[in-house]
DNA sequence: CTTTCTTCCTGTAACGTTACAGATTTCCAT
DNA sequence: ATGGAAATCTGTAACGTTACAGGAAGAAAG
């Protein structure tokens, strides 16, 4: 028995968009069919596939996301957890274009949820979970031992992590090497023969702290320097107190004559206050410092670099967060960018 | 007839999720009230909406967006539409956490719709109006007859420019007074007895070029100077090029003496172009520019410097499309920003 | 004791989609 | 012929929410 429209006029109600019911009644079909067919079921005819598929390109037919949603559970949705304590240099942008640069030929969708650090840093990864509202996470500030791996890892929502963590959990992540950076920094400063090497480093919370770190000091070990302590100051310091520090330390008596900048906003103030203490990057002390867009080199050239490519961290993150929505596993969803710039996939 | 639940278990099918359902279920009222008791109407006694109120915290109840979504139409969404070739130096992440800390107060999300600007900056627009996937719209490198803003006039949905048109459409906006900025900088130099002046101006398709501009000559006029052409090259060409071009300028038989720059990006170039040249900032030639953060004063102090505030450029744009969509006027919802700060409503 | 409000609550239907459990027809092997 | 499989299509129900059109009970007014 047929129910076929009478009270049904097949166009959608107020909205005036198409909806499947529009292309049902222009074909002839049933709404399942319409369905199946534009998913490109085996059990649905390839002749009516191709009709259904003309008609819904014809009337500019777009799925209804709330339908989907509310039916499947599928948000199409990456949500990006930033803090809004982030670096000063754009960092940001780089990350948000790397990821839409992927997003843009799915039909993903990036949402972008900030927090403020003095706010748990878990709140956003709960809110998430509790009203389901992504399909995949992006996280970045990542620690060694992170609660929010922890947290999504339990409940199964996939994720990746700018940064390594260190707590037996395989996820898929996206790092920069800071230890080759930091030993190789190290080298190129031993390299004009600076021994007494600072290191202006990472807030000690961050698992790239250690990273850089354990590079920096394996640098010294190897070239026989020796690391010259910068007290209660970190990349993330207002770079007024990068300055005072750094400068207060020119002016005693165990200078460093070397520095390895964490982050190029770092290196400025670092740059500033060996020029305050009459001293000549290149001349008298020498410096080496990561960038995300090569602009130090307008700054002061005399400063050794080297470039992190943020972008392609956005876009590698991107891509390990769908895979892993696909269902690749984990351990296949691990990479690495070397300061060469050499991209390497854990196995 | 009560068809009270004996099937009806109470509880959410198959997510776990509590719903109205499930607080209908154990408050024993109907899913109708639950909703309207939510929502505080006034048909529900003061009893009825605390005791619901109480449930709901207790159980962590979420309203389903998608429900609500598929529902009412209601999609809880801003989207911010950015042109992928922005700037380099942070205006992204700056305008972003803008929004977002306003968005934060209110349950609204932001997604992030970038655009390549070799294709139709009109797609993301199109798309979000067919697929009715946000409920406003921020826009950033406004022209002055923007198509974007035209359609989203014409199909009724609030939006916001970063930036002002020139069409004769009233629409919220917010903007940094880039006229102001070019004259008193015009000034500034001329205080120091500068009077060739250059402008490192924005590309011309956007409305800030044309302000800046104005304000640049308006400048000129008043002190007597004289503008030195920089040409084929404007804020957004690369760094190499502006510097090729500001040097090649300086070393001609006109070069200027004072810069006025769009940008601190260009700012860097210029002024490598200018020591490039043998010169020195502050006693060969003079500059001034715009910058999103204090960050030129420590590149070269003697840089006369402007801060644009573009967190609360992005903070008044949210604040302005969530009004606009509560139905205020867009007349009201017109804001300026002045080089020393002042916050400006049109009225 | 009606009648008429007012107050507070309720079931039904619908938004657009898909999972599911059939139907119908055709075709083939027996 | 007959049974069965394969191919293709279909209606119903449900996801969670709200607009709508009531309905019950008590209070106030006649």
């Amino acid at each position: 028995m047929k129910t076929t429209g009478i009270a049904t006029t097949g166009g959608p109600a107020q909205s005036g968009r198409p909806t499947l019911k529009t292309i049902a009644f222009m074909t002839g079909l049933g709404v399942t069919t319409v369905s199946r067919a534009l998913k490109d079921a085996h059990d649905i005819s390839i002749e009516t596939k191709e009709r259904v598929r003309l008609v819904a390109e014809q009337i500019g037919y777009h799925p209804n996301r709330a339908g989907i949603r509310l039916r499947t559970g599928k948000t199409n949705v990456i949500s990006l957890i930033l803090s809004l304590e982030e670096e000063i240099m754009g960092l940001t942008s780089h990350i948000v274009f790397g990821i839409s640069e992927v997003l843009a030929s799915t039909n993903y969708t990036l949402v972008v949820t900030p927090y403020s650090r003095e706010k748990d840093p878990l709140l956003p990864v709960r809110y998430i979970l509790d009203t389901a509202s992504a399909d995949g996470v992006i996280l970045s500030s990542t620690e060694p031992d992170d609660p929010r791996v922890r947290l999504l890892t339990e409940r199964n929502l996939p994720f990746a992590t700018h940064g390594r963590t260190n707590m037996g959990i395989v996820h898929p992540y996206h790092d920069f090497d800071n230890e080759t950076y930091g030993r190789e920094a190290v080298g190129r400063l031993a390299g004009r023969h600076r021994k007494r090497l600072t290191l202006l480093e990472p807030p000690p919370r961050y698992t790239y702290h250690q990273h850089m770190r354990a590079g920096f000091l394996k640098g010294l070990a190897e070239c026989g320097g020796e690391e010259v302590m910068l007290d209660s100051t970190d990349i993330n310091s207002p770079l007024e107190q990068i300055h005072a520090t750094t400068l207060r330390l020119l002016q005693s008596r165990n200078a460093p004559d070397g520095f390895v900048c964490g982050s190029s906003a770092s290196a400025l103030a670092v740059a500033a206050a060996v020029e305050a203490a009459g001293m000549k990057i290149g001349r008298d002390v020498d410096m080496v410092s990561k960038q995300p867009a090569n602009l130090l080199r307008w700054f002061r050239p005399e400063i050794m670099t080297v470039n992190e490519d943020i972008h392609l961290a956005g876009r590698e993150l991107a891509k390990a967060v769908l895979a892993r929505i696909d269902g690749v596993p984990a351990e296949h969803l691990r990479s690495i960018s070397m300061p060469d710039g050499r991209l390497i996939q854990s196995v």
